[in-house]
DNA sequence: TTGTAGGCGTTATCAA
DNA sequence: TTGATAACGCCTACAA
C-alpha cells in the first residue's frame, strides 16, 4: 500500500493537500483494518492489549500488528480523549522564571512525566490572575487529566480560580505555605522556609551578628520567606519589626532586566546605604551576588564586615570569590515528589487532599562567615 | 439550571464521579442548545462567530451567548481537533538544558505562542535520537499543527527522523549550523557562531594572545562551534589543528552534575596543566567561570596572563571578579523569530523553506583582557 | 473468533 | 432564520 493508496481515505481538500505538501499522511485504525481485512474493532482490540479478551486470531495479530507497524500507525489521541478516556496531558502552569530553579522545573518535571507516559502543556501565569484564569481555562478546554501550579501564595487562589480548578480531575500545588489545603481538592507540595531560615539564623546569633536584614522584592509572593525569617529572628532575641529587619526592592518586570542588575541598580541607588546591617540574607542569589559587589564596591568586606546569604543554591554561587552561602529548597525532591503524587492520584480516585512538606537547608559557604 | 440539571447528559459512572469529587462538569454545545432552546449547531455558529452569516435572530445570539457565560463553557479542542480543524497546540523539543540560554528558551517561547493563541507541549530529547523520535511520535498522535525543535546538529536528523518530521504541517528547527535546510521541509533560525568567534579572535590577535584554546565538551553538538573557531584562527594566522587549539571535556550526563563542578573537576584532574595556552575559549560561561577559579588556584592571572572568554552571556557572569567576557547569541530574538516564522508559516501554507541567520556578538569584560 | 452500531463534542453542509 | 445530519477517529457493548 503506497501513497497513492490512502486516496479512499480523504476528501478531496485534504488529498491535495497531502500531495501538493509532502506530508505523511496519518494512518487511522480504518486504514490497517482494510489492509488486512478486518474490522477496525479487532485491529483497535490487538492494539490496545485486548486481544486475547476478545479472541483473536494469533494469524490476525500479527498481521494487525506488523501492517500497523508498516504503516507507521500513531493512535490519534484527540479521538481517544474524545470517547472519554484519559487524554494523558498534564498543564503545568508556572509563574514566570526570572530565579533560579524555577525555569529549570518545566523541563524536569515535563521529563519525569514523559517517563510515565503523560506530555506536558507548559503554561506561564506572569504572576498574573487574570493570566492564570486563561490558562487554567486553554487547559481544561483541551482536557488535561491533571494541573500542576506553583502560585507562591493564597493571594493568587482568588474565589475564581478556585472553581476553575475544579474542572480538573487532578491538581498537585507547589508553594511555600501550607494554609492551601482548606477548601481546595488538592495535592500541596510545601518547600518550608522556616527550616532554612532558622538555621541561617542560628548561625548569624553564633558567629555574633546584631543586625540581619532580608532583602526581598515586594509582593505576596514573598511572604512566606518573610514570615519564616521574622520568626527565626523572634527566637533568637533579634528585632524582628518591619523597620529594622526587611528592605524591600520593586518587583522585576517579566521580560525586563535580569535580576542581578535589577537588585544592584536599586542598591546603587543609595537606599541600601541608609540602612544599618551585618548580615543580609537575600531572597535570591542573584541579590546575594549584586549585594557582595555592592558592598566590595564600598569598601566592605563579606563576610568580616557582613554575612551575606541568598536562596535558591544555583549552581554557579560556588564559583564566586567568596563562595555565597544560600538556602537549598532541593527542587529536584520537589520535581520528584509533585510527579508521584499526581500520577499516583490519576491512577487511584477518590483519595483525600495530602501534602508533603519539604524542609530548606542551610548552605554554609564563605559569605556566611 | 444548577449541577443536578445536568445528569441527563451524564451516564451513571459519570455522574456519580462528579457528585463524589466535586468536579464542575464540563459544558457541552448540547447543554447550552437544549437550555436556550436551539440546536447545538445554532449555538455553534454564534459562539463562532458565525452568527450573521448563518443569519441568527439578534435575540437568539444574545441568550445563547448569556447562558455560555453563564455556564462558563469552553470549546472541546479535542473534538474541535479531530473534524480537521487546527488544534492550535505546538509541540517543542528542547535537548536537555543544563546550559543558560536553554532553559530560558521554554518558558520564552511558550509565552511568545500563548500570545498567538497557542499551547505549547513541552518535550525533552536528551540528545538521544531513540527519545527524539519517540517525542515525535507523540506529538503527532497529539495531532500539533507544527514543532519547534532543538538539533544542534545535522547528526540528530537521521533519515527517520527525518521522515518523522513530515508528518507535521509546519516545522522551524533552531541550530548552529545551515546545512539542513537540503531535503527538510523547514524553516530554520541559524544562530551563526562565526561572527561572535571572529570578534573574539581578531581580540586575541589585538591584545597579543599567543595561544588561544577552546575548551569545549566532546561530542557533535558542538561541532559548528568548533569550526566557526578554528576558521577564526586561520584567518588570524594561528595554529589551528586540534592539538593546538581543541581541549575536549567528557560530554556532561543529563541530571548528573551541574555544569560548573564538571568543568572544574576536569581541570583539576591535571590535564589543563599539561596544555600551553594563554587564551581560554570555553563554550559555556559556567565552564569559563570553572576555568577562571582553576587558574587562580594555581596562581594564573586573568587576563594578565590567560584571557577568558565563555558562551551564552548568562546575566551573572557579569557579577564576577573580573566580569567574565562572553559571546552572546541574543537568545531573546531567536525566540521571537522562531514563533513569528512559525506562525507565519501555520497561517500561510505552502511557503517555502527559509532560512533566517542571527549572528553572534562577542561581549567585551575584564576577563578577555 | 469477529462484525455492527452507537456515542464522544465539534464543525460543515444541506434542507426546510 | 433555523434544524437535521454526516463526518472526524476511536472505544465499547452487543450481536452474530
Amino acid at each position: 500500500m503506497h501513497k497513492r493508496g490512502f486516496r479512499k481515505y480523504l476528501n478531496k481538500k485534504s488529498w491535495d493537500f497531502i500531495l501538493k505538501s509532502e506530508l505523511t499522511p496519518l494512518i487511522t485504525l480504518k486504514m490497517i483494518a482494510d489492509e488486512v481485512g478486518v474490522t477496525h474493532s479487532t485491529v483497535s482490540a490487538v492494539l490496545n492489549d485486548r486481544a486475547s479478551e476478545r479472541r483473536v486470531g494469533k494469524k490476525t495479530q500479527r498481521r494487525v500488528l506488523e501492517v500497523a507497524r508498516r504503516l507507521n500507525y500513531q493512535p490519534n489521541y484527540l479521538a481517544r480523549g474524545l470517547v472519554g478516556k484519559r487524554t494523558k496531558t498534564i498543564g503545568l502552569i508556572m509563574p514566570s522564571g526570572m530565579y533560579f530553579p524555577q525555569y529549570l522545573l518545566p523541563q524536569e518535571i515535563s521529563l519525569l512525566l514523559h517517563k510515565k507516559g503523560y506530555q506536558t502543556y507548559l503554561t506561564t501565569s506572569l504572576h498574573d490572575k487574570e493570566v492564570f484564569l486563561n490558562s487554567l481555562a486553554e487547559l481544561s478546554a483541551r482536557r488535561v487529566d491533571g494541573v500542576i501550579f506553583f502560585p507562591y501564595h493564597n493571594h493568587y487562589l482568588t474565589p475564581a480560580i478556585r472553581q476553575a480548578l475544579r474542572q480538573f480531575p487532578v491538581t498537585v500545588l507547589l508553594a511555600f505555605e501550607s494554609i492551601f489545603r482548606d477548601t481546595l481538592q488538592a495535592h500541596l507540595v510545601c518547600v518550608k522556609m522556616d527550616q532554612g531560615a532558622e538555621e541561617m539564623v542560628a548561625h548569624f546569633a553564633q558567629t555574633g551578628r546584631r543586625r540581619p536584614l532580608m532583602v526581598t522584592s515586594v509582593g505576596p509572593s514573598n511572604e512566606a520567606k518573610v514570615k519564616a525569617f521574622k520568626n527565626a529572628l523572634e527566637r533568637h532575641g533579634y528585632d524582628s519589626s518591619d523597620e529594622a529587619a526587611l528592605y524591600g526592592v520593586p518587583p522585576i518586570a517579566s521580560n525586563d532586566l535580569d535580576s542581578y542588575t535589577h537588585f544592584l541598580r536599586d542598591f546603587e541607588s543609595r537606599k541600601l546605604r541608609d540602612r544599618t546591617f551585618d548580615a543580609l540574607f537575600c531572597t535570591c542569589d542573584e541579590g546575594a551576588i549584586a549585594a557582595m559587589n555592592y558592598l566590595k564596591q564600598r569598601g566592605i568586606r563579606v563576610p568580616e564586615d557582613v554575612a551575606v546569604v541568598g536562596l535558591n543554591d544555583m549552581p554557579l554561587i560556588r564559583g564566586f570569590q567568596p563562595s555565597v552561602a544560600s538556602i537549598s529548597w532541593r527542587h529536584p525532591i520537589a520535581c520528584e515528589l509533585i510527579v508521584t503524587r499526581l500520577v499516583e492520584r490519576l491512577n487511584q480516585t477518590g483519595l483525600e487532599p495530602g501534602c508533603d512538606e519539604l524542609p530548606t537547608q542551610f548552605i554554609r559557604r564563605e559569605s556566611a562567615g
